[in-house]
DNA sequence: AAAATGCGTAACTAAAAAGTTACATATATA
DNA sequence: TATATATGTAACTTTTTAGTTACGCATTTT
């Protein structure tokens, strides 16, 4: 895991870290507690917590030796941005073909 | 770019084939006309399509030569449902920091 | 104070992804 | 029919990503 500063894309690209963020909209949960929920070792947690930290999607509270995860909105909003663009697009698509339809069916009523 | 099929989150992670997405949102494009606006080799591009394409987030239509690129809503779906569940999360957490704050507020008002 | 716990990080390996060039194939054009 | 065009694919290289083990360092607990 070379570099653990990438675009929220490619943070929710991997499903280990989307697993991380489904448990933590459960509870909040410590770095061992999460761990303790895949196969892969725990450093390995360690860092895709640290991607999903510096990508915004979660933050951190620290209690003594104990660091405890908890979702934060920030990292969502990327994704939610570009999927809005897109739903906007399908729905200026629905409109348009909604007016051609309109249209020809005034063209029949006023026809007969 | 050894596999073709990833799941939907892989397949927007790339930079590049989310460009293609927001050129053909613009309109439909041929594979030859899409690499003209990358720096990368047309194969390249090429193999971008068809992860799009496996992914469901373009159709292409094939007319002599041509493969003429156009968007397909399926491939955005998955996406939009993982940012719903969030979504709902949020709105969730902001209802129940409301409640509370209501109920405060009305114990001052009796008690005073 | 010694031992145990909860973590981070460095160094490395393995696997996957993205890109390249070279070539094949079908369709259109001169 | 010869040539140009639009594309796909195979084989390979490079880069990135994900994982590992080994270790270090605070903070607790005994």
């Amino acid at each position: 895991m070379a570099q653990t500063t990438l675009d929220a894309f490619q943070v929710i690209a991997d499903p280990s870290r989307r697993q991380i963020l489904q448990l933590l909209s459960k509870e909040s949960l410590t770095i061992n507690a999460l761990a303790e929920n895949f196969d892969m070792s725990r450093p390995a947690v360690s860092k895709h917590i640290k991607v999903l930290y510096n990508g915004g999607f979660i933050s951190i509270q620290t209690i003594g030796r104990q660091r405890h995860c908890v979702l934060k909105q920030d990292g969502f909003n990327a994704v939610q941005q570009w999927i809005n663009y897109f739903d906007s697009f399908w729905q200026t698509k629905l409109k348009k073909l909604e007016d051609v339809l309109n249209i020809k069916a005034e063209k029949k009523i006023n026809n007969h």
